[in-house]
DNA sequence: TGTACATCAGTGAACGCGCGTTCACTGATGTAC
DNA sequence: TGTACATCAGTGAACGCGCGTTCACTGATGTAC
């Protein structure tokens, strides 16, 4: 059996892994409407029926594609996550979660709205990995009984922010969104 | 020109509002895939072509259907914010807004996801009106220099929290939703 | 008060499209002997 | 070291579907005279 990166032609190696790529790289040119199964295929260089030896129909696409944006999210949650002083790496976890939301809002809008956590374990587990780096952060900043309640309202204010701004709800997008995100998680946190 | 309620067969009165509610039903029953323009046609009673005496075309159709929900969204915000305490009227503007979210989680996303604000005004209009009665709220709490950032730290809190519970993020859903509303919000108030 | 007519609001058949998915298949791979 | 064969990972044609939208049309309405 070769997992190896090897393609050399009718065997594709890592047609799985291909299809995820080509799948977020069709969600971010056309969003969500330019991401279907036939597409991905196309682009991958496979025929039309090739995904289904690896995904058992489009949602399990769609929920692969979503854990590996979650994957993501996490990673650069736990980069962001240095600095010396708490509240400074709480503020840069919320800065990182909308700068990762604007970078790509059609992934970011898949990641929510597409596929239910619930029925594909993988993706609910790559979405806990986030927020456990959230968590861990707020407990080293909160006493216990308020523990939860910081841990959640953080998380719905990036989140919100995030939402708004992707969605063009709020006005001064572009370069002001990691501002507003750094402002309004630094005012949520006076309340220490 | 009868603009009345009448229905008297050939000619219905008023297409334009029943395609809204239509599109309202299909969005409650079936989520946003479920909506099409054939099917909010064939749900009021008239032929496929009808809409387009209404609507450009099917996004339009969409944009009116969102704007419908900011109205309706506004009227709930007003409606909530009634106590004599500000910070208890704002509190309750919050519960309101995730109420409204977990009442029809589809429309809901559907308000924020489908139609961009630009390039429909009246949808941009409906919108700012709720954006308005928060505003209003908060400037009776926080002095000028503080304002914008906590009217968008509530905003975005909330609209996070709702987002989150309507995708499934949040485990106890449900009942328990609006409690967390009320804790989350009054949580970032004590900042004041 | 009656009638001609412009306008409005609907009809219904038809189109092309890309989709997800089915089916039976075939070429490549790796392993047992 | 060589060969038979099970298994794996792809092919390619075809399906039925509902969609948005086009087209030319027709029935109802309201108004000017």
């Amino acid at each position: 059996m070769s997992t190896s990166r090897a393609r050399p032609g009718y065997h594709h190696g890592n047609l799985r892994e291909a299809l995820v790529e080509a799948a977020l790289e069709l969600l971010h040119e056309g969003g969500a409407e330019a991401l279907s199964l036939r597409a991905a295929a196309r682009r991958a260089g496979v025929s039309a029926m090739a995904p289904y030896r690896h995904f058992a129909d489009k949602e399990a696409l769609l929920a692969a594609v979503a854990a590996h944006g979650f994957t993501l999210l996490a990673a650069r949650l736990a980069e962001a996550d240095t600095a010396p002083d708490p509240v400074d790496a709480l503020v840069a976890q919320g800065v990182a979660y909308v700068r990762f939301a604007c970078e790509d809002p059609d992934r970011f809008r898949l990641m929510f709205g597409a596929a239910q956590p619930a029925g594909h374990p993988d993706l609910r587990a790559a979405g806990g990995t986030g927020y456990a780096i959230l968590a861990r952060r707020v407990a080293t900043l909160a006493d216990e009984s308020r523990r939860d309640d910081l841990t959640l309202a953080c998380w719905s204010l990036v989140h919100g922010l995030a939402s708004l701004l992707v969605d063009g709800q709020v006005p001064g997008c572009g370069l002001a969104s990691e501002a507003m995100a750094e402002r309004v998680t630094r005012l949520l946190l006076r309340c220490l």
